[in-house]
DNA sequence: CGGACGCCCGACCAATTGCTTAAATCCCCT
DNA sequence: AGGGGATTTAAGCAATTGGTCGGGCGTCCG
C-alpha cells in the first residue's frame, strides 16, 4: 500500500519537522508562519506544501511525535521496582528530557496554554489512561507504607511542573541564575533531594 | 501636565486591556490580532488604535501591569516572620493568584516561552534584584537552622513552577483530574503539605 | 539514453495583517 | 444653544498570510 519513502522525501520531511519544531515551539501555532518554517528548513514555501498538505498537517505531525517521547518515561515506571527509586528515576529522566528536548516541551506548553485545541482528545484519552494507571500503582505503594501518603495525581503534576519548568522557562531561569550555572545539573540534584524528602515515609 | 482621563477614556482603555489580556494570554504576541482584540473589547479597530498607538503598546501595558501583581507577594515575604510560615504564606498567595488571575499567568508564560523578547530587561533588572534579595533572607534562615538547607533560588523556582502550573496547564489539569474536582483547592492543600515537608528541619 | 514520475519554483490568489486618513458625530462646558 | 475638543467610523493602505497552479527540472530504472 504505502510506497517506501525516497531518499529526498526522508531528508525534506525531516528538515520540515525540524524547522517546524523550531518555529512552532517558539511562537505557538497561530504565531508561526509557513514562510518562516520553509525558510528555516531551507525550502521554498510551495515545496514545503508539496510534502505536507497544510500548516495544520505539520503541526499535528509534530504533536503526535512529541506525545510519544512525552509519555514514554512514565510508562517505564516499574510497579515491581523500589517505589522511591522508581519515582526518582522518572524525575531524573524528565529532567534529561527537559535538557535534551526543550523545544518539544515548549511545543506542548504552547498547545496547552492555548487550551489544547488540537490535542484535547490525546489528553483525555491515552494520557489520562496512562496517568490513571500509574496512580493505581502509586496508591498501592502508599497503602503499603512504602512512600508517603499524598494525592497521587498531584504528585505527578508536581513532577511535570518542576521538570518542565526548566525547559519552558529556560530564559527566565538563566537570567535569574546569572552566569556560571548549569540549570539542568542543579535541577537534577535539587529535584532528587526534594522528591526524596517528600516521598520517604517517616 | 497629564490631563485627567475622561470617563470614556477610562472605560475604553480598561475594555481594551481586558480584551488584550484575553487574546494575548491565549495566543501569545504574534498569534494575537488587533481585529480580535477590538472585537472582544466591543470597539472598532481604528477606535482601539485611537487609545493605544500600536499592538505593541497594548502588549507592553499589559506586561507592565502584570509584573506588579506578579512580584508583589514575594515582596511581602517578611524576613522577621516565622520562616516556614512566611514561605507557606507566599505559596498560598501564589496559588490564589493562579486561581484568580490565570490569564496574567499565561500571558507571562507565553512571553517567557518566546524567549522574553520584550521583558528581558525587567527580568534581569527588578525581578532578579528582588529574587537575589529574598535569597539572602532564605540563606540566613537556613544558616540559623530554621528551615532545611536547600539551594534558595531553586526553592523559589519550585514555588513558581508548582503554583503557575495550575494556571498555565489548567486545561490539562482539569482533563486529567476529571470532573468533581477543585484543582486550586486541592493544589493549595497539596503544596502546603509538600513545602512543609521540604522545609521543616529534621 | 529516453521516458516517466518525483521534485521544485515563480507567479499568483483571496483573505487577513497592523495601521492611517479624513470626515463624521458625540459630549461637555459655557 | 453652540462651539470645540473628544470620540468614532468607513474606507483604504501596503505587507503578509495560508494555499494553488502550471510548467520546468532531476533522477532513476529499464
Amino acid at each position: 500500500m504505502l510506497k517506501p519513502l525516497t531518499r529526498i522525501q526522508k531528508r525534506n520531511t525531516k528538515a520540515i519537522l525540524e524547522a517546524g519544531l523550531d518555529v512552532f515551539s517558539q511562537h505557538g501555532f497561530r504565531g508561526a508562519t509557513l514562510d518562516q518554517i520553509a525558510d528555516v528548513a531551507g525550502l521554498s514555501k510551495p515545496n514545503l506544501l508539496y510534502y505536507f498538505p497544510s500548516k495544520d498537517a505539520v503541526y499535528l505531525a509534530l504533536l503526535d511525535q512529541m506525545l510519544e517521547t512525552w509519555l514514554d518515561p512514565l510508562r517505564h515506571m516499574n510497579p515491581l521496582g523500589d517505589p522511591v527509586e522508581e519515582i526518582l528515576a522518572y524525575v531524573r529522566r524528565k529532567v534529561e528530557l527537559a535538557r535534551d528536548y526543550p523545544r518539544e516541551s515548549r511545543l506542548f506548553a504552547n498547545e496547552i496554554l492555548q487550551g489544547a485545541p488540537k490535542m484535547m482528545a490525546a489528553i483525555e484519552g491515552p494520557l489520562k489512561t496512562l496517568v490513571d494507571e500509574k496512580c493505581m500503582v502509586l496508591r498501592r505503594w502508599m497503602a503499603e507504607g512504602r512512600i508517603a501518603q499524598l494525592p497521587p495525581i498531584h504528585l505527578i503534576f508536581s513532577i511535570w511542573a518542576l521538570t518542565q519548568h526548566y525547559a519552558d522557562f529556560d530564559t527566565q531561569v538563566r537570567a535569574v541564575l546569572g552566569p556560571h550555572h548549569d540549570p539542568f545539573a542543579e535541577a537534577g540534584d535539587y529535584l532528587d533531594l526534594l522528591f526524596r524528602r517528600l516521598l520517604t515515609p517517616r
